[in-house]
DNA sequence: TCCTGTGAAGCGTTTCACAGCT
DNA sequence: AGCTGTGAAACGCTTCACAGGA
């Protein structure tokens, strides 16, 4: 699975192009320094780094459910997967919040993460094309960690519409831009076949979707505004198989 | 949906650690030059630049049905949402098959990419964890863009054990690595809740299984020559969510 | 003594810009 | 004239190594 973020542009292309994986380049122009709720620098903070943040909350979280309160940042590091001067060197971005010869607190820390990554505030979802992986996501029913509600479902298929999926009733297509705005919907999730996935986007950008995350194995053309990150299951494998192969000598039989 | 390959090992870390999006370095000790099938240079193609050769030959392909026989680096750029000195780099660690002045020939190039990333080969894949998200992959059938056939299933549940799903019978976790042995998978899915996920990864491990794409919210430990790529939907929000944010001045209310 | 926080070095990736072939 | 292929510069991310606070 690639996952794309784009910003720059090629040379004669107009439109934000969505690239796979550590494609993208937050270079140049990046925002004035901006702060959130809590004053905290939410600025310059690296692509690659506010990854990680999302996956160090989840093992925070993992180990305040175990009770600890305070945590070293090799031991943390070791439980994320990552080397300890990667991951105080991406806390360090947050501020400062550590004790030295000590380590973070657990609940500080937690709070802090999801200030940065805007956690703090509801984002609801809407999931298009309710086929096999559409179906399974509208199910998993209050994404991931909760704070992302699916709030909409949307199909072509007669059959489905009006169907409820994970307790929501399934519309059109036609219905996004309209049912996007009237619910608030702020991240759409594309789970079409590739064919329909750019005129679904144009429908969830004309809804004020800010955020797409899709599943449809297309380079999607989105206004500057709007932030695509893409999953491709058929290039991740790809990706695998040249590692195999590698690994293998590339000697085929 | 972060993606992540593992490579170096943190301080005391023993064994290799996955971590996250742009993580790894494929530094020192890449493996010698080594040779495919056709003699095609396969040494030291940079992470990122294969992610992308993936979906170069998406487009490609797509470009060969609709009766393209050639292609200019801008035009094939544009169509992969990337710049095309970038493409034009990434096609040259795969030699020089293109003609200045012209352009490159598409089925040349789809050859060579397909080479390039091991698809002369079949990938058997095995899908763990038949819930909904398992049930999805299952139904793909064949994973996308052949190559990938699925031809095995695990569950737990013991409702499920037997039970055809995408026409292949659901095996008992306990059997993966008698099954994935005796019908030569190379690809493991995991698609089990997290809980499970190490477990069912051992197993895999133990049936040979070389390469494993982990949907599970779960820094998986496998050893070195296991690659693992993981895509976690919880993380993507949270990218998505940090990038609503910062866009929104991070004023929440 | 222990562990954080961080300049600075090291690397990999991207972009530039142009030489060179058709 | 047009487009590829590629050194070299630019850039961002990672790692090192150590200063500095608890």
């Amino acid at each position: 699975m690639a996952v794309q973020r784009g910003r720059r542009n090629g040379a004669a292309v107009a439109r934000k192009l969505a690239t796979p994986d550590a494609d993208n380049a937050p270079t140049a122009e990046m925002p004035a320094v901006t702060e959130n709720d809590e004053g905290t620098r939410a600025r310059s903070i690296p692509e690659a780094a506010v990854a990680r943040l999302a996956v160090y909350l989840r093992v925070l979280s993992a180990m305040a459910e175990q009770g600890a309160t305070t945590v070293a940042s090799e031991e943390l590091a070791t439980a994320a997967g990552v080397n300890s001067a990667k991951l105080r060197k991406d806390l360090s971005y947050l501020g400062s919040y550590g004790t030295r010869g000590v380590g973070y607190e657990v609940s500080v820390l937690v709070g802090h993460i999801e200030r940065t990554l805007g956690l703090t505030r509801m984002h609801k979802v809407a999931v298009v094309g309710i086929g096999n992986l559409g179906h399974a996501l509208a199910n998993y029913g209050g994404f991931p960690g909760r704070g992302f509600p699916v709030e909409a479902l949307f199909d072509v298929d007669a059959d489905l519409i009006g169907v409820p999926v994970g307790g929501i009733p399934v519309s059109h297509l036609e219905d996004i831009p309209r049912v996007c705005r009237d619910r608030g919907i702020s991240i759409g999730v594309i789970a079409t076949p590739p064919t329909a996935a750019q005129s679904v986007c144009d429908r969830l950008v004309a809804g004020g979707v800010q955020c797409i995350l899709n599943f449809a194995p297309v380079v999607l053309q989105v206004p500057e505004h709007v932030e695509v990150r893409k999953v491709d299951l058929a290039v991740e494998l790809q990706i695998l198989s040249f590692y195999v192969a590698r690994r293998n000598g590339m000697v085929v039989g």
